[in-house]
DNA sequence: CGACTTTCCGGAGGGCCCTCCGATAAACCC
DNA sequence: GGGTTTATCGGAGGGCCCTCCGGAAAGTCG
């Protein structure tokens, strides 16, 4: 399974893999439920572990959020081949960027949980930061390639947008919104070389 | 003096009234600190005010920062008109953005509050929202009138993208990448006619 | 000035977050 | 197994957030 190591790569003694995985598991079941939020302290609670063995393993709840949907994040960012042999580069872009919006909102407390992966610089955040801008990058270089996006836009700039519309997107939903958003930032993608604004 | 008021629009009694000009005048001189976070806690000894005090004049630290602040953001609004005296529309929206971006990275707590704002319905945030919508809503007619912004885009869609590009501007401040992002926005939004997305 | 009504105050209290360190248990060696 | 080392656990504790309501002060009326 994905992050059976400890920060530093090493192997994690039997007890405290045992933890994790516990952690992990109450974590998903437990944001899955659609009632009011969720303590850190009851998931540790419901896992049979101590706050304290929660923090060691998540030094923030928006890691344990990420590493408890580690593999749907691992499959959305995987999906770019699979868009990108079938549809335009462009479209590809497009219909991503849809699904990992879409995705951002259905999941409680996954906003925020991205929003501090793309600002996180270390640590496994930084993993899945690297991830999520690979995917992109694939996206990026096969528009450029064809020539049907602009080249002076660099993936975190869509990085950056992108988490402005998966905010919007979420709490409250607003799906509506959310695709006029994504229309506009292609628009500026597909927008003519160089960039027009006066800035 | 703006909001001397409650929320019906009753007279406050003395009491109040002077109660939350000190709590208003220390949370401008606190906020504005360099130093770590301030708790509403602290500002309440400051002012010599209770906790629940500090809750029943503002109900979220949201809305002690923006009424804190409100001067400010109403010059900000009241500023469209000079802009568009001075420069074309599209010219003035741009620059107008770039001032809203800039001031709410320049202010502890700025981003979070208007992000707040942006969401509210109802109480003394929504009024901010109208006052905010009010002043882009001028200077995008002035853009459509000019025939120089698409039309198919709402006010609504720039309020959520600048929200996105003020998140990127704040924490840690990052005035470069906003001015990308802004661009990029522009583009869009001059991009010709029908949104050419896939959506 | 009292007496009465209305508004407002203050801080105790409960919940959550996060840290810190003495206690505990796994792993390893002989 | 017994002893030693080292990783891990657990929860007490302190801080902040926010609510709630008994009590106090301001305003009002005769």
């Amino acid at each position: 399974m994905r992050g059976d190591e400890g920060v530093a790569g090493r192997r994690l003694r039997s007890d405290a893999l045992n933890n994790r995985h516990a952690l992990l598991g109450v974590a998903v079941s437990m944001l899955s439920r659609s009632d009011g939020d969720v303590s850190l302290e009851a998931i540790a609670k419901e896992a049979g572990v101590g706050i304290g063995t929660l923090y060691r393993h998540f030094p923030t709840r928006e890691a344990l959020v990420v590493e408890a949907y580690g593999d749907e994040i691992d499959q959305l960012c995987t999906a770019t081949n699979g868009l990108l042999a079938t549809l335009p580069p462009d479209v590809a872009l497009r219909e991503w960027m849809q699904w990992f919006v879409d995705y951002v909102a259905s999941k409680r407390d996954m906003a925020e949980a991205l929003s501090a992966v793309v600002g996180a610089t270390s640590g496994r955040l930084a993993d899945t930061r690297e991830q999520v801008v690979g995917a992109l990058q694939v996206l990026m270089e096969a528009g450029w390639e064809a020539d049907v996006i602009r080249e002076d836009v660099d993936v975190d700039d869509i990085l950056c947008t992108l988490r402005g519309i998966w905010m919007t997107a979420s709490d409250p939903p607003r799906g509506d919104r959310a695709r006029r958003l994504l229309n506009l930032l292609m628009d500026g993608l597909r927008a003519g070389g160089r960039g027009t604004g006066t800035g």
